[in-house]
DNA sequence: TTAGCCTTGAAG
DNA sequence: CTTCAAGGCTAA
């Protein structure tokens, strides 16, 4: 029971307060505000406020003003479209996907803050979602603030964009093309619009529901990707390389931290068990793996760009690239270690080659070898640290990830990276014309080898040999679930 | 009118 | 078959 307290953060109505019952008209809600919304909307009825039309509710409270509960439901997102005109009982209406989604970004939101808990140890959050936060966004509440300088302004409500961001990173003149206006933020779901979904009910109340003006972005069209001030000529790294390489993690700390959690792991292992016997080798990896993806979801919290996302986009795109990024991890090591007969593990361990394939059943072999000629042709395009930096944003920000609220801002991110890149290989290998493109056509093969071991994951995982409580699995089932 | 519990029925 | 979000019922 390694990190296992709770992170149950129960589940509060967002209208009032009280205990969720289940997703109601398009969120979780109480059963009394489920009820509340049904009547009001199938009785059509009008209410008004004594106040000022801004009257706190909560669960003692809320049966006074009936306006304001009805306003709030509405801003907290409760689709009028979902109470049924013809008032059919059972079965299911089209807002089911939304519900599985929600579910899965909810599973990995708990991922998430349990993988930055580790780091946290026993820090309470300091910001406390719960009680404060429900005028705004999405039913997910923030994460707790990450343990980095300058982080005071991480996934809030977009009062400060990440233009502004990006504008405090660039001095003036040198911006890269802004590309992203406010965004409608306080409806958790503006990837369906209003009208993508019939309206099963008379919709007296849709003014007040769906400002329909706000849930496209007014974006401006993006023109020619400008990644950093022009380097003189055939010399200087472009800044923004410079800056992801800033971000980039200390290999010694987080081998050293892994070595220490595994070494745990086995010492426990043998103290428990009656006969001392250590993980099988398999469980072992798993627990690496495991771990190394904590490193990386670490690694991804902290990182320009990414900590200016919503908490939601940074599920979606971690979600889709966890197995990647793991991927690259390893390749890259094997890059740097260099030969090619032995493998270096994290912990610093070297492993025989020969050794891991004849245990191996084909599957695992298979992937090994194929790891192993994606790292020597790397190894012989002789890939640095500073292309592998860009090769993990080109990763984390994917712009085939589909349904983020800030999908532009993803894409322009891919841009601006890919554009860094190639001005880098262009300055630092003038004589490789054509460098950029051999290291982007290795990128499909990142991807095809972490489908791969996806898909041996979770064969291992449905014959029972991955141990519980692992990060690799919730994020398997996440991503499958998403899909 | 409220809110807790009950019944229904399409989707999986 | 089970799930679970719709609508329905009814005592406070």
């Amino acid at each position: 029971m390694e990190y296992s307290y709770d992170v149950d953060l129960e589940e509060l109505c967002p209208v009032c307060g009280d205990k969720v019952s289940g997703y109601h008209y398009g969120l979780l809600t109480c059963e009394s505000c489920k009820g509340f919304f049904k009547r009001t909307v199938q009785n059509n009825k009008r209410y008004t406020c004594a106040e000022s039309q801004d009257c706190k509710i909560d669960k003692t409270q809320r049966k006074r003003c009936p306006f304001c509960r009805f306003q709030k439901c509405l801003n907290v997102g409760m689709r009028l479209e979902a109470v049924r005109a013809d008032r059919m009982r059972g079965g299911r209406n089209k807002f089911g996907p939304m519900y599985k989604r929600d579910r899965a970004l909810k599973q990995q939101k708990k991922a998430l803050i349990r993988a930055s808990g580790l780091k946290m140890e026993a820090t309470p959050p300091i910001v406390s979602p719960a009680h404060t936060d429900y005028s705004f966004s999405s039913s997910l509440p923030n994460l707790p603030p990450v343990s980095t300088p300058k982080s005071t302004l991480p996934n809030m409500p977009s009062s400060a964009t990440p233009a502004d961001y990006e504008r405090s990173l660039y001095p003036a003149g040198c911006m890269p093309t802004p590309s992203h206006g406010p965004l409608p933020s306080q409806y958790p779901y503006p990837s369906l619009s209003s009208r993508t979904i019939k309206s099963e009910f008379p919709d007296h109340y849709a003014s007040a529901s769906s400002p329909d003006s706000t849930v496209g972005y007014a974006y401006v069209e993006q023109t020619q990707t400008v990644s950093s001030p022009a380097p003189p000529v055939g010399l200087a790294v472009p800044a923004l390389v410079l800056e992801l390489v800033r971000c980039e993690q200390d290999e010694l700390q987080v081998r050293s931290k892994i070595s220490t959690h595994v070494a745990h792991l086995q010492q426990e292992q043998g103290s428990l068990s009656t006969k001392p016997q250590l993980l099988s080798t398999f469980g072992l990896m798993c627990h690496i793996a495991d771990q190394t993806l904590f490193s990386i979801v670490e690694w991804a919290r902290s990182c320009i760009f990414f900590k200016e996302l919503k908490v939601g986009d940074q599920m979606k795109l971690l979600h889709h690239c966890w197995s990647e990024l793991l991927v690259l991890d390893y390749i890259s090591r094997q890059v740097h270690h260099g030969k090619q007969d032995t493998i270096l593990l994290i912990t610093g361990q070297e492993v025989e080659l020969a050794s891991l394939l004849s245990q191996a059943g084909v599957t695992l072999g298979e992937l090994a070898r194929g790891a192993q000629e994606l790292a020597q042709r790397l190894r012989e395009l002789q890939l640095d640290h500073r292309e592998i930096a860009c090769f993990k944003y080109l990763i984390l920000f994917n712009p085939d990830v589909k349904l983020l609220e800030n999908q532009v801002y993803v894409e322009s991110v891919y841009e601006q990276v890919s554009g860094a890149l190639l001005e880098y290989t262009l300055c630092v290998y003038p004589q490789h014309m054509d460098r950029f493109s051999q290291l982007l056509l290795r990128l499909p093969e990142v991807r095809a080898l972490s489908v791969q071991a996806e898909d041996y994951l979770c064969f291992k995982h449905l014959s029972g040999e991955v141990p519980c409580n692992n990060l690799l699995i919730e994020m398997l089932h996440a991503k499958r679930a998403c899909v």
